[in-house]
This record gives structure tokens, sequence and C-alpha cells, in this order.
DNA sequence: TCGTTAGTTCAAAAATAACGAACTATTGAA
DNA sequence: TTCAATAGTTCGTTATTTTTGAACTAACGA
């Protein structure tokens, strides 16, 4: 049986925030959760198609772990929300202002 | 003789500048540069004093590279300045709002 | 010139991340 | 109920990254 570790809003730390979101592959996660605004799978928030699954889970478990994603099981698959609100209350505008800049396509060279 | 890799603005990139910062120890380099408001060097800005030689110069680099900071040989010792108007340039509010809640000193358990 | 200071580079050790294989849990169909 | 399929997790190994100490360079001062 799975246990899935969340923090408390207050254990939400800087430095947790800023190591998950470092990842190209969970900016990218982040970012689809984001614009979503609903639950995910983690197959459905996956960033590219050929990424293991074991990589994949462990991704979604540093993004839980650092308290930017809440995780539920529902059924055969995992329901992921952004925790938006904790983030916020944490620290007001990181997210907007992390994944605004994200949010241009490309910057110059690729 | 040292040759210092510097990017030029448009090639600071928000997955760089988030790696860089994602590290503990660069996060308070650049948090004390940033209060500092000046030159620095290496030692200086040591997040702390029993860290290797070695590493310390790793970190540096690694600002250096992610376009963080401009590192310009002075005599013995190199002079470390933030490049706050590139990146406020590129990422507006993106440093202040990071660096922002790196100043409350600790938050709960620490 | 010699010693000291500040930092870099290199190669090896330590820590992290990615992967495939085996596993658990749920669903749906026979 | 049993069997196959699906969605993720866990584990052990490999690959990559970080840290470190040792040896080095460059600048300064006595």
């Amino acid at each position: 049986m799975v246990q899935f570790v969340h923090p408390s809003r207050d254990d939400i730390t800087l430095e947790g925030v800023l190591a998950a979101l470092s990842d190209p592959m969970r900016l990218r996660i982040v970012k689809s959760m984001l614009s979503q605004q609903g639950c995910m799978s983690c197959t459905e928030a996956a960033p590219c198609p050929d990424m293991a699954k074991s990589t994949l889970s462990n991704h979604f478990r540093i993004l839980r772990e650092a308290g930017l994603i809440h995780t539920e099981k529902k059924g055969v698959e995992h329901r992921n929300v952004i925790r938006q609100d904790d983030i916020e209350a944490r620290f007001p505008g990181l997210l907007k202002t992390i994944l605004g800049f994200c949010d241009e396509p490309r910057q110059g060279k690729a």
C-alpha cells in the first residue's frame, strides 16, 4: 500500500521548491498542471513520452515532497493537483513569476 | 591564465538560473551578494567557512556560467558582482521574488 | 626571490539521478 | 472468481553530477 508524503503548508521550503523546479522535466510537469488547473494523472502530465516510468514516478515524488503537488489515488491512477494555494500562501507570487517566464516558448537560441 | 565565461544577457536561461539557485549554498552566495550590492571576493561571499576551496570555486563557476554573477580578476582576488540588471531585463522580478523569500531567516522547523 | 594569499584545475571518491525489471493495486472482462 | 491490462511504485544497477584534496597559477609584499 502506497503512502504519499505531503508536507504541511508550513513545511514547504523555498529551497525545496526551487530544487524541485530546477529540473527541466519537472518544470514542464508543473507548467502543464498549472495550465490544466485540474487533476492530472502522472502519464497525462508526463513531459515527454519516452521517459521511463520509474523516472517519472521519481519526479512526481520529488514534486510531492517539495509540496508542489498533491497526489491521491483514484482507481488505477493517481490524481495530481498543484498545491497552488499553499505555495501562494507560503511564497506569494513565486510560482507565477517563475512559470510566467517559462511560458515564453523559446528564448533566442534553443 | 584564467578566462572567465560570461553568457551574454540573451543567453541567460530560466532553467540555468533556477538550477544555479537550487543549491542552498549558491542561494546563500547570491543572497549575500545582493545584500552587499558591491563586489565581493569568493572567500567573502563563501556561504560557510569549512567549504573546500575547489567546491567554492565550482559554485562560483556555476553562478557565473548561469549568468548570475560577473567575475573579474583584481589583483590577487576575484571581484564578483551580481548581474542584477541583466537578470532583471531577462526575467523581471525573478531575482527579487526568489531572494525575497530567502530573506526570512528561518521558517518553522529548522 | 621567497613566502603568502586567492582562486583554478584535475582526478578520484561520494552523492544523485535515470533506467529496466519485478512488484502492487485496481479495473474490466470472460 | 480468475485472468489480463493498466498505472504507478520499489529495488538494484548504471550513469551522471558534486565534492574534495592535491597540485598548480598568478599577484602581491617583504
